[in-house]
DNA sequence: ACTATGCCCTGGGTGC
DNA sequence: TGCACCCAGGGCATAG
């Protein structure tokens, strides 16, 4: 599940690989029809023939690939998603939805397992992402922001975290991972929590992303970078996917629950209603 | 305006 | 060994 520093990273591997290529092909393959979604898939693959990648940057967790005819090239992975570089005659991957020849010879490949990932072609990069708020690691994202957003809410503050509104970019791992850290328990009611305990969530949204960046992300089960390789971070999370293990601060056992639906990990003794 | 739920999709894990 | 079932969850649509 790519969230921001795991983008982040396939976007860093990306640039110097794509930037200033042409795009001499694209092939999206039975059972990828959904992949794009403000073209159908032959019109897609027509209209993203010739271009030329002129910049490649990053809001949450879309890829912006800007191309030479004004418009972005718009991807988002969703839960299951990969974009990795490689040669012309590397085999497919089992679930390749779709591959993109450049004209040095090598090629990009979108695999994605779930099928859950998209592509828009836009004029207005708004227009692919209508609801996305400020970056997670934009300057937008203030502590001012995130109290401004939290305030009289009655949502647990977990939910308003994954909500991309207040902070694009932030998943399901770096939520757990930032509440943990500031010692604020997930289910807590958004709007009870007081100026200082919101100043020090930002600090940890912020703390989180940023260890994990440097660890070139997580690979818990699909991600992948643009590579094809692993991230590092999954084996230094203190509470995604540690239910049942000693808490790093206190030593209590991590428990698992869910919150807003999803699940949600976290130490019942440091992280406290 | 806010909150809750369902949908999309498929492999991996669990229990019988 | 086989089969039914549940879970994972980002973003959006819809209902309350």
């Amino acid at each position: 599940m790519p969230e921001l520093p795991e983008v982040e990273t396939i976007r860093r591997d990306l640039v110097p690989l794509l930037v200033g290529r042409g795009v001499t092909r694209v092939a999206i393959h039975p059972g990828g029809e959904r992949l794009a979604v403000t073209h159908s898939p032959r019109e897609m693959e027509a209209e993203l023939a010739g271009r030329r990648v002129e910049e490649i940057a990053r809001h949450g967790k879309y890829l912006l690939l800007r191309l030479d005819d004004g418009r972005t090239w718009v991807v988002h992975l969703r839960m299951t998603g990969s974009l990795m570089h490689t040669t012309d005659e590397a085999p497919a991957h089992r679930f390749e939805r779709a591959r993109i020849d450049l004209d040095d010879g090598t090629s990009l490949r979108f695999n994605d397992l779930r099928k859950f990932g998209t592509w828009h072609l836009v004029e207005e990069e708004r227009d692919a992402m209508p609801l996305a708020g400020p970056d997670a690691l934009s300057e937008a994202f203030s502590p001012r922001w995130l109290r401004e957003r939290l305030k009289g809410r009655i949502a647990p503050v977990k939910t308003l975290l994954l909500d991309q509104r207040v902070a694009a970019g932030v998943g399901n791992i770096y939520a757990d991972e930032a509440l943990w850290i500031a010692k604020v328990h997930p289910a807590t009611a958004a709007g009870r929590l007081g100026a200082a305990r919101v100043n020090r969530l930002h600090a940890a949204v912020l703390e989180t992303l940023h260890d994990s960046l440097g660890d070139r992300g997580s690979s818990f089960s699909d991600y992948r970078d643009g590579l094809g390789g692993e991230g590092l971070h999954h084996v230094r999370v203190h509470v995604f996917r540690r239910d049942g293990q000693p808490c790093a601060r206190c030593g209590t056992t991590i428990v698992k629950t869910k919150v807003g639906g999803r699940g949600t990990h976290f130490c019942p003794r440091c992280q406290r209603i």
